[in-house]
DNA sequence: CTTTGGATTGTCT
DNA sequence: GACAATCCAAAGA
């Protein structure tokens, strides 16, 4: 099994703090990632929630895999597979390589909103559905791990409504790449 | 600065 | 037919 596989084999909320920091690209295109947030099956703001659908079905495939699917009829957003069932969603990251293709894609120029946002972030990196369900150990994704531990911000997840408000968002603390603010935040 | 509403389509009930 | 893990522009304070 490889290193990338033993690390998403885990629940989720531990795979979405411990991406925080890591080095994600596509094609060359990306950075540094700062802002995920954690869905597992037994949440009913999970796609998995209730069970196995032809959209959600690379929730269920091997771990370290990804998770791609159109919100809103128009924007993509970009999961990573961790245990069965369960996803991490990739809110932002901090740009670093290929800054002149992100800035061709989404037509505008500002660093720090460049992939401040799960659609956003799909369009400066060109991610759409065909790369669902694709491995993140092979082109045209790299992904290396943090070296150290660094300091993240927990804080409510964004766009989802829940009676039991859990706080299942990471964001790398200090940031000036967040989607927004990490205000509730504690550590 | 914050808040609000429209865009737009695949998926599930 | 309703709605969604969002973004952006426009309007208000």
């Amino acid at each position: 099994m490889s290193t990338l596989t033993r690390f998403f084999a885990r629940p989720a909320p531990v795979v979405a703090r411990e991406l925080i920091g890591a080095a994600f690209t596509v094609d060359g295109v990306g950075g540094e990632i700062v802002e995920t947030e954690a869905y597992e099956p037994h949440d009913p703001a999970s796609h998995s929630f209730r069970g196995m659908t032809a959209r959600n079905a690379s929730m269920f495939g091997p771990p370290a895999h990804a998770y791609v699917y159109r919100i809103y009829g128009l924007h993509w957003c970009f999961n990573m597979v961790a245990e069965r069932g369960s996803a991490v969603l990739i809110r932002a990251l901090e740009p670093l390589t290929g800054l002149d293709a992100m800035i061709s894609r989404r037509g505008a120029a500002d660093p720090k909103t460049l992939c401040a946002g799960p659609g956003r972030l799909c369009q400066a990196l060109a991610i759409e559905g065909r790369h669902d369900g694709l491995p993140l150990a092979e082109p045209p994704f790299a992904l290396s791990l943090p070296k150290q531990s660094r300091s993240v911000d927990v804080a409510t997840r964004i766009g989802v409504r829940e009676a039991t408000p859990a706080h299942l968002r990471y964001c790398m603390a200090g940031s000036a790449y967040l989607s927004r603010k990490a205000r509730s935040s504690q550590s």
